[in-house]
Formats: C-alpha cells, sequence, structure tokens
DNA sequence: TGTACATCAGTGAACGCGCGTTCACTGATGTAC
DNA sequence: TGTACATCAGTGAACGCGCGTTCACTGATGTAC
C-alpha cells in the first residue's frame, strides 16, 4: 500500500496540467482554451490529458474543489462582529472577498465563463455565491436591527453587493478598467468598497 | 431605382432572422446559439442565413447597430442636472439606464458573451461603456466640486457604478437572482439603487 | 400586352475544418518467484 | 539478487463528430424588346 514511484509521478503531471490549465485560462480564458493549448503549456502530449481528466469539465471541477479546500482551511469565521451597522464589519467581509478573488480570479472566472455555457456549472456557480449572499443579507437585518435605515429589501441589497464585490475585482484586479492596465491597490480598493457601501446603508458619511 | 417586391421580401426576412435570433439568443445565450437554432426558429433554411450575414458575428453587428441607433433616437440629453449632490440627477441616470437594459437585454448580455470570446467584441463593449463611466465621472467630480465627500477616485466610483448596474440588471431583470424567477419591479430597483448610491457618495441617509 | 431571358432570395444536401477523444504502442516502474 | 512478466503513465497519429459554410438548383420577380 506504500505510494509507489509511478503513483507519485502521475499526481505530479496531474498538478502540473492544473498549473498549466490555470496559466492558459488567465492567457486565453477557459472558452478559449483548447485541450492541446493545456497540455503543451504542460510540456505534454496531447493524449496525456486523458490519463487524469475525463475532460475539460472534470478539469475544471478538479480546479473548484482545489480552490474551496483551500478556501475552507483558511476561513476564520471568527472575529468579525455579525451586523454592518458597524463599519469593521463590512470591511473584514469586503477584505476577505477581495483577497479571496486575488488568490482565484482565474478559477472564478472560468467558473462563470464555464456557467455561461453549461447549465451544470451555472448550478455550481450559483452555489457557490448564494450562501454568501444570504449570509451578508443576515448582516443586513441585523444592521437594521441597530437601527440602520436601509435604502431596499436585504436580500436585494446582498445580492447587490455581491455582483458589485465580483464586477469591481474582475475589472480592477486584472487592469481591464477605464484605464486599462491600471491595477488598483489593495488598500484603495477596500477602503473606497468599505466607505461606499457603509454610507450606501445609511451608516454615514465618509 | 423603385424599390421592389425583391428586395422588401429580403429586408422582410433579414428582420425576421435578427428577431429569430433574439429569441433564441435569450432561450440558449449567445454563446450556445447555432446558426440553425436561428434559421429553424425563423422558419428557414440553413444556407438563407448567409444570404443576409457573413455569419454570426456579423449578426451581432446589425443588432448592436440597431441598438445604437435606437437608443440615438430616444436619448433626450435634456432635463438633466449636471452633478450627482443632486439625488434627482443620480436618479435619472439609473432610470434611462435601467429602461435602456429592459429593451436591450439580450442583445447586452449577448455583446458581453461575445466579448468573453472574440477580441473585437470586447472592443466594441469597451466603447459603449468607457463614454459612459466617463460621462459619470464627470458628474461626480462635480459633486465633488458641490460639496461632497466621495469615498474614492471618480473614474473608480464611476466605474463601480457601471459595473454594479449591469449586473443588478442582468440578475433582476431576467429572474436569476437570489429568488429564482423574481423579477423587482422597475420602481423598487430604481428606487433602491438611487438611495443606495446618493447615501453611498455622501449625499444623505435615506 | 406578351415573350424570352436575367437576376436573385431561398433551399437543403454535401463538404470540410477544428478540435475533442481514442487507441495501439513504448518504455519505465512494479510484482512474482 | 536476478529473471520473466504485468502494469500503467505517457505518446502522438488517426479518427470522427458537430457545426459553420458552400453550392448547385428552383421558382418567383424583374427587365428588355
Amino acid at each position: 500500500m506504500t505510494v509507489g514511484m509511478r503513483q507519485q509521478q502521475a499526481a505530479q503531471t496531474g498538478a502540473e496540467l492544473k498549473a498549466a490549465a490555470i496559466r492558459v485560462f488567465a492567457r486565453l480564458g477557459y472558452l478559449n482554451a483548447k485541450i492541446t493549448d493545456i497540455t503543451a503549456e504542460a510540456g505534454r502530449a496531447a493524449g496525456s490529458f486523458y490519463k487524469h481528466f475525463a475532460n475539460k469539465e472534470a478539469l475544471l471541477e478538479s480546479l473548484l474543489a482545489d480552490m474551496l479546500r483551500q478556501a475552507d482551511a483558511s476561513v476564520s469565521d471568527e472575529g468579525h462582529s455579525d451586523d454592518f451597522s458597524d463599519r469593521a464589519a463590512i470591511r473584514f467581509h469586503i477584505a476577505t472577498f477581495w483577497h479571496f478573488y486575488r488568490r482565484n480570479r482565474v478559477v472564478m472566472q472560468a467558473l462563470r465563463q464555464a456557467a455561461i455555457v453549461d447549465p451544470v456549472f451555472e448550478q455550481r456557480s450559483r452555489e457557490l455565491t448564494d450562501p454568501d449572499v444570504h449570509h451578508i443579507a443576515g448582516h443586513l437585518v441585523r444592521a437594521r436591527d441597530a437601527g440602520l435605515r436601509l435604502p431596499g429589501d436585504p436580500l436585494v441589497l446582498a445580492s447587490l453587493f455581491s455582483a458589485m464585490l465580483s464586477a469591481f475585482a474582475d475589472v480592477w484586479q486584472s487592469g481591464t478598467g477605464p484605464e486599462l492596465g491600471r491595477d488598483l491597490g489593495d488598500d484603495e480598493a477596500i477602503e473606497t468598497l468599505t466607505s461606499f457601501v457603509y454610507a450606501g446603508i445609511g451608516g454615514s458619511t465618509p
């Protein structure tokens, strides 16, 4: 039952294919990436791919699994207060998301592209986003209980935040904003978002 | 030089193909739509398509042209005040966008999908969004001059608004939000967005 | 107004390209004795 | 420790499917005289 040379090598090439895939997705996008682009990037033959993944979808599932495993490991749900009348609570959520997206932008974009074309990934995408939206909605309800006059329905606002964060991170972390090539610093991005959201839900003027 | 029967008929089928395309895009998405899906929807033979459009890209260009022509015709740049310290100015912009998106959601989504896969449409998409972002940035600068303490750089905020509006309209106009099938009423959507943005840039609490 | 020929929208079967996927083969690791 | 056989990751040429695109054909409109 010892792990032999062969298994190690195989696991290794599997990992190299995934790493190559991420580089290719970053360059061409998930939808434009051909299997042979990935194997070429990894310096392997085309057929090699199928010793490790059934197809491109299975590869993406595997990348998603890696992402979630890593995210679960690094989550510290601790230490953030639970209502959004507290500016620090908002900042904490935004910063967490922002850094998560920095680490996983390519896979997240790949997922979004896959979701456009494939109902399975549309579902996966929803499964990833939905709990978050409801989590945020909960914070908003508590903020309302604490006396804030929200500008709308908590769930609607929560989905607004979620969409806003993804779109914003997408644009400003990949330098595709109105000023091409400009990558907003983490601090400026997080501060801007926090101030905007905090004031937006009635917390206070900046 | 009179317009004959044949030309009329041809223009007619051209228009029918475009209308069918929009229905198909709405159902399957631009990227998933096959030429034969469109011709079938229009009740025509496959080859017919190419008497009217060089390919799917040309069809989309044509739909974009229609959209812009119609938008140009209905624009009344008049009657909106020019700085965002005025709540009505924000509401006006949001309402305009919201209604534009209601009329043209399918084509806008098609454009976004095409942009993922094709640099030409990435460019088109940018050309469509960019002036808007700068226009909004201008309003924000004037709001700042009027005494508002913005939560960040005007251009960054403007791109944030733009991304937020598209994402929000996308989700809530197509019933794909956290509560599947719920289409937010125009008024609720516009009010929520306006209040949020107005407060967010320091205008006031709702 | 009528006849002969030209044009052209529309048809749908056939073609062919791109790319995902397979498969017979190789050589290195693993196993049995 | 050595020999014979089995397994399996990796290879890359070949296969074949899906779908965009073409093309020879039809029949209705348009033109010439």
